[in-house]
DNA sequence: CATGCAAATGCAAGTGAGTTGCAACTGGCG
DNA sequence: CGCCAGTTGCAACTCACTTGCATTTGCATG
């Protein structure tokens, strides 16, 4: 019951979005965007495609672009050079919030509650535009069953 | 002059790390070490063994291994599935500084000045034990030119 | 409701950074 | 010296991601 209702809740705001961007509602967009929001967790393009029944893989990596694109979805390196993929809540191009990842578990999970450190002053006169922060370290059921 | 004397020192130095480490002095961990000393900045492995003439790909890829597990070099992950490499000033096995790439020139720069913040109260009981921060703007030179 | 067409899809083939297997070699120790 | 664990070098492999291209389709327009 509760992951219908979610699921169906996803299928409405993933329709929404891609209207609100201006992008064709195609089955395989509203398939991964709806996934994406119902997800708790950022997911690999592997993962992905595999949860949706006949997905074109290349169709997939495309539609993920086009998330991309829109800054609808941010793209997390996992430091084993694959990507992984979730819907951003904040609406912008670059990320918003750090995320960490359990050496024990191997989850990954957006701190979305958690502001960006400010570089006012580096040495020289460099912009930072962007950024990016990958926290590792032990989740706190992890840290519960013993490191 | 300038060039000569600093890759020569360069090879003592690497003598010195790899003995320190009880590595085997051989040749090609030689070359790639006094490179990396030399280098102003990270190294893709692709640059590492294109400089070294006649060096073996594979051969450089352990290598390089070979230094991140003795925490002589760190890798650093550039966004575009290509990894960088530069020896670490500190000797610690985590990132011990954030990264800085440039989005016009695109190159990659170690702060090794920079420290890393603390975070000290994610919400729940997180414990963080590494992190890895990349910064992507504008570098100095770029800046001046105009963006 | 057609009709048209730019945009999106799906399949096959390609790219390239990094890995693995294995036989030959060698740094450094006794 | 002579040994041998550790290292090298070559060929073959993996696999995440990209590209090309012919076919299909969402949706704006009349
Ligand atoms: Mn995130
Ligand atoms: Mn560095
Ligand atoms: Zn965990
Ligand atoms: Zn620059």
């Amino acid at each position: 019951m509760k992951r219908s209702r979610r699921h169906s809740d996803s299928l409405g705001r993933a329709s929404a979005l891609l209207r609100d961007h201006g992008l064709k509602k195609t089955r395989p967009r509203i398939d991964v965007l709806s996934l994406l929001l119902s997800a708790r967790k950022p997911l690999s393009h592997h993962e992905i495609a595999g949860a949706i029944p006949g997905a074109d893989k290349v169709t997939v990596y495309r539609v993920l672009s086009s998330f991309l694109e829109h800054s609808i979805a941010h793209r997390i390196e996992t430091g084993d050079r694959v990507w992984q993929f979730a819907v951003c809540p904040c609406g912008h191009t670059e990320h918003c919030h750090p995320h960490f990842s359990c050496r024990k578990c191997g989850k990954m999970e957006c701190l979305s509650d958690v502001k960006l450190p400010r570089w006012s002053r580096l040495k020289p006169g460099r912009v930072v535009e962007n950024q990016e922060i990958y926290l590792h370290g032990l989740c706190a059921s992890c840290r519960k069953e013993g490191a």
